[in-house]
DNA sequence: AGCTATTAATAAGT
DNA sequence: TACTTATTAATAGCT
């Protein structure tokens, strides 16, 4: 908002970029405040910086308070229909205490984040080996149903588009930054069979993946 | 901001209250959204409306993981001498009930390994708008990732040649059913700008991905 | 940290 | 409830 447009992307520059979370950061509160000034509501606000540095607002009582109506809220509105059975299930053995089966789902879920997070090319790095065993089970299963499918005509939403852009756009990404690291490793091994026969064929220029 | 100044106080007029809440409200949603994305920050907002209805935003992850990492930053960093509570007994108020819980967990693992599944080139065709959207929320939250980040060199492991191999072939795979089937659809209008400027550039035989 | 030129949000009005 | 528009508010790029 202010001398020209910006993208909604994350800002490269680090200067820039934690300039811009100062101001925001700011903005955010203090709309948060005025909407629960204005509107008579009860807003909580929770930040935390690339740095894990927590920010908070909480416009009615505590923190604390407000995650406990979350909860309330949350947790007793849902329906009981017990209906749900997906391929999940099976990975869950029938008679688990449902704490530790709700921790394990938890953890499940942030590893398949992680997962696609890494392979997408904007992973941290920082999956161990546990996690890589984890996701690597659960990839065998895809696989298997991948190999042998028959691939249907998608109808093409926006979701889809963008999706599919996106993916091919990495898929490149990452084949030409094997390509250029270009040492002894598994991967290389490939991508060097990729990079001899083919003379780069994954490869070209990222903007016709825009939209 | 608009047509008039406003005061900083409650709303009396409960029309004007209400008309303000919603559009506010989307606001500092967007505002949390976007404050996430271009500084690469953990947002997550809670407004109760002042009849108890929930909005919510988490930009990673869900609510509850953040609220754990809120648990941990206030509770367990600092030596802070008030009431420490694990996060699981945030998580599981005793009216909670623990299979709607799990429940909800397995949908949106479901939603998790649907989406792979189908990106992956292996997918039944079966996602509906609805799982779409839910998606491509997620996705918004790791493509702002990809689009700036720079690839790390991960540790070459079983798990990782495997994945990388299969998402390479599918990109392929997929790209070469898209190419073929040369209809009109928003898809194949980009497809249609690799196969006139690159002549087929992304595809390859498969067998060079087999190990 | 301050300073503007601009964009973005939105209060009223329809 | 949704759209339009006149204004105010937020803020990106600089210094």
């Amino acid at each position: 908002m202010a001398r020209g447009k910006i993208q909604l992307k994350r800002i490269e520059n680090p200067v820039h970029r934690q300039v811009t979370f100062c101001k925001r950061r700011t903005g955010l509160l203090k709309k948060a405040k005025e909407l629960s000034v204005l509107c008579d509501a009860e807003v909580g606000v929770m930040i935390f910086s690339p740095q894990g540095k927590l920010f908070e607002l909480a416009t009615k009582g505590t923190m604390e308070g407000m995650i406990d109506k979350y909860m309330k809220c949350t947790g007793g509105g849902r329906g009981s229909s017990s209906a749900t059975f997906t391929a999940q299930e099976q990975l869950q053995p029938p008679n688990l205490d449902p704490k530790d089966q709700v921790n394990e789902l938890k953890q499940e879920i942030d590893m398949l984040q992680k997962g696609i997070r890494y392979m997408f090319g904007g992973g941290d790095g920082t999956m161990n080996l546990q996690e890589l065993l984890l996701l690597e089970k659960h990839l065998e299963y895809w696989i298997s149903h991948i190999r042998s499918a028959q691939v249907t005509h998608p109808s093409t939403t926006l979701a889809q588009a963008r999706f599919t852009a996106e993916f091919l756009k990495n898929a490149n990404k990452y084949l030409l930054e094997k390509i250029e690291e270009n040492n002894n490793s598994v991967l290389d091994a490939n991508f060097a069979t990729v990079e001899t026969n083919y003379s780069y064929p994954l490869t070209m220029p990222n903007e016709i993946f825009e939209f």
